[in-house]
DNA sequence: TAAACAGGTTACTAATAAGTTACCTTCTTA
DNA sequence: TAAGAAGGTAACTTATTAGTAACCTGTTTA
């Protein structure tokens, strides 16, 4: 299969599943650290409101991207670390993201995108 | 590069570029017909307004993943074309539709995604 | 015993995206 | 001469997403 190939529906699932003003910077997390306390996700992610911090994990666990491990006790503790589902995604964003710095480059290096992602 | 060291930044940008409703079905006509007229678009896309149709091509004009070309005359001939930046999408396009097909080949099939986008 | 902890919910507001309808232009055809 | 064509805009409504603030849970610590 050549890359003009592709299908829109698909397309539409696979970013339906990327869509949340979040999901990437969480998805960076996962990718990288193996396992990740909210806590510190939520510290790491600074201006996320920690509701719509939740929404979009919850999104993604249904989604199957990510897997979610309360550990027992209190004060509670819950994990999340990236799914065989979720990492199987890795090839597609860095192609993304290597399309992001040869293309545009500029609005990598401004951090300023329309739907005003602002990442420190 | 291995798919584990992307970062968020270029794909914030990628997926700001991407984002909205009707850009992956446009970018599928774009990708399979070389030329395409801007009446012939949107009635080849039942269920978009008009002015919603008009705007994503507009943000994608202005991201640069395609070309607008007015042919003189009356009645108005608008062309729309894939540009070398949005071609150059392809390989990142179809890796997320075939990670669809491999991983969520039910939600695939029921057409039916988080957002809402029923397409035919 | 009161505060702090971590994860979460609720009720609410603000911002963004999408949809609807009516209208404009200028040329051609009925 | 009135209607229809193609591309586009303007004013407005609706739906969806994100953000704010307050509150809840039980165990530990001060």
């Amino acid at each position: 299969m050549n890359y003009n190939e592709f299908k829109y529906c698909g397309l539409n699932v696979a970013l339906g599943a990327l869509s949340g003003k979040w999901k990437p910077i969480i998805l960076y997390y996962l990718f990288h650290q193996e396992e990740i306390r909210f806590t510190e996700l939520w510290r790491a992610i600074p201006k996320v409101a920690k509701k719509v911090l939740l929404e979009q994990l919850k999104q993604m666990e249904q989604d199957g991207l990510l897997l979610r491990e309360e550990k027992n006790g209190f004060p509670p503790e819950v994990w999340y670390r990236i799914s065989e589902k979720g990492r199987a995604l890795g090839p597609a964003l860095a192609a993304l993201e290597s399309w992001a710095n040869e293309y545009a480059a500029e609005e990598v290096d401004l951090l300023k995108i329309r739907r005003k992602v602002t990442l420190s």
